[in-house]
RNA sequence: CGGGGCGUAGCGCAGUCCGGUUAGCGCGCCUGCUUUGGGAGCAGGAGGUCCUGAGUUCGAAUCUCAGCGCCCCGACCA
């Protein structure tokens, strides 16, 4: 049925590029690593920004924004912080055609440069908690890039807050890490672990690293945001103190967190199809889509001034296109709508308006349904919703037939290579058993549970007792 | 950085081994007519630094040398 689109039981890596490319989302450009994100790639993004900003905002955020270039020093000031980031940083050397008397790095994430400034910007108790977030590009030189899933540069949105308290700044990360979660399952239909990550692959400079972890279709895992706990490390790094109220002088305490153009990688990996994109509707730019049809000249100027009548109350309401264009039939344009992820297409011809009603196709599930005029807006309203529902219940029974608990170390190794899945393993908790599921299976720990709580048992590697399960799997 | 593949029209490719007139094919694009309820048909047409540079030759997309770039697979990572 698709032309030009991989099935994803082929390769599904090749499907993946091909829906992006049939959605016209992203492209590669002239430089290496680096995407040019398209206009429909990049609106998918704006919406993903502006129900995070509000989520943001609603929690008592507020936006800035700090340079692209952070001056060497900086880098160096946070020992974990620059051993993590330095060797994947663009190093700007040369300006107005002069040699640097200091080397400017392009910031791979802003925690140096900002703790910089809120140096200056705290003395007192008084002065927090600050929170702040930024909308930014970021550079990392990655050795391997994958559109959307790690490109050199990307695009993201960081937090960084202040705290008097490392309670306050604890509950700043874990509040963060449930608006992560919220907009993951409520907006993006994903449905997603939390949990911390393991010294190992914690953040470079974080005391604690919490993270939302999602299950794409072929059972890997897509790390889908992080908060971070970064404790005293950058206030002490840049000597960052205030005077509580007992005129005492104390180091603040930090969070940092961020999503990025990642989150577009995993709408795809986890809901779009073998016929191209498939979006949840709160996220798609074009909810609706009206394809008139007619067969002789005089039924064309009828069926479009039809589709103009039938969407005339929309406006404001919900995004739509009519497509009208008289060069491609109908069977066209139903192809390139669903290859581009429009939830409803509804078809509009001479038999349909006879009869006061019109045709509303899902893109998800196919189905066909015949919809009284009168009642349209309120039907396709609903559906939507009853789309965004469906997309986040599909997720969650593929993540569900796939997640196990396992407790032979043979049978894990064997079971990650195929067919994959997310494991629920015992583990001691030390690195060397951690780095033996990356050596056997190319497999990390995804996340601690955040609440001890399991049973406790012994290390699937080492025996050693454990206190809890922990998440195992392929990633990205 | 290691392994593999590839640079020829907007895209996908053939031609290269074995040098030879005006460099082809499919898709897309433009024009016209017929079409239009699941990727339309016919006719005409536009579009090329054959990655770059040097060399060999009467003659190079094709041979030689050097360089550049991209993609895929691994190690690093949101």
């Amino acid at each position: 049925m698709a032309k030009g689109i991989t099935k994803r039981s082929e390769d599904y890596s090749k499907w993946y590029l091909d829906v992006i490319d049939a959605a016209q989302l992203a492209e590669h450009s002239a430089v290496k690593g680096c995407m040019v994100i398209k206009p429909t790639g990049y609106a998918i993004w704006e919406h993903i920004q502006a129900n995070l900003d509000r989520l943001f905002k609603e929690t008592g955020h507020v936006n800035a924004y700090f340079p692209l270039f952070i001056p060497e020093n900086f880098m160096h000031r946070e020992a974990q912080h620059v051993e993590g980031f330095a060797p994947e940083c663009a190093v700007v050397t040369h300006g107005g055609g002069k040699k640097l008397d200091e080397p400017l790095f392009v910031r791979p994430t802003s925690e140096t440069i900002i703790w910089s400034t809120y140096k200056n910007w705290i003395q007192s108790y008084r002065d927090l908690p600050i929170l702040i977030n930024q909308w930014a590009n970021v550079v990392r030189w990655e050795m391997r890039t994958r559109l959307f899933l790690r490109t050199t540069e990307f695009l993201w949105q960081e937090g960084h807050t202040a705290h008097a308290t490392e309670k306050e700044a604890v509950d700043e990360t874990l509040l963060i890490l449930g608006v992560y979660r919220t907009f993951a399952e409520e907006y993006m239909a994903a449905p997603v672990f939390t949990g911390i990550k393991t010294e190992k692959e914690k953040f470079a400079g974080a005391v604690r690293t919490y993270c939302i972890e999602a299950m794409m279709q072929d059972y890997k895992a897509l790390q889908c945001g992080t908060s971070h706990y970064l404790g005293q490390n950058f206030a002490k790094a840049f000597d960052v103190t205030f005077q509580d109220e007992q005129s005492k002088v104390r180091y603040v305490y930090a969070t940092s967190w961020g999503v990025s153009t990642r989150l577009i990688g995993a709408l795809i990996m986890m809901h779009s199809d073998d016929n191209g994109l498939v979006l949840p509707p709160r996220l798609a730019p074009t909810k609706v889509v009206v394809v008139p049809i007619w067969k002789e000249d005089a039924e064309r100027a009828a069926m479009k001034q039809k589709a103009v009548d039938l969407t005339r109350d929309w406006k404001g309401r919900i995004p739509y296109k009519i497509d009208d264009r008289d060069q491609y039939r109908p069977g066209y344009k139903f192809n390139e709508w669903e290859k581009r992820g429009v939830p409803i297409r509804i078809e509009m011809g001479p038999k349909d308006v006879a009869q006061n009603q019109v045709i509303v196709v899902r893109r998800d599930t196919g189905e066909k349904i015949a919809v009284p005029q009168y009642s349209l807006l309120a039907t396709i309203e609903a559906l939507l919703e009853k789309i965004q529902k469906d997309l986040y219940a599909r997720a969650l029974r593929n993540r569900d037939a796939n997640t196990f608990t396992c407790d032979e170390y043979k049978e894990l190794i064997e079971r990650l290579e195929s067919p994959g899945g997310f494991f629920w393993v015992h583990w001691c908790g030390q690195g060397a058993c951690e780095e033996k599921f990356q050596q056997d299976a190319k497999a990390t720990i995804r996340l601690q549970p955040i609440e001890d709580g399991g049973e406790p048992g012994a290390c699937i590697v080492c025996g050693a007792p454990s206190a809890q399960r922990v998440l195992v799997a392929k990633s990205y």
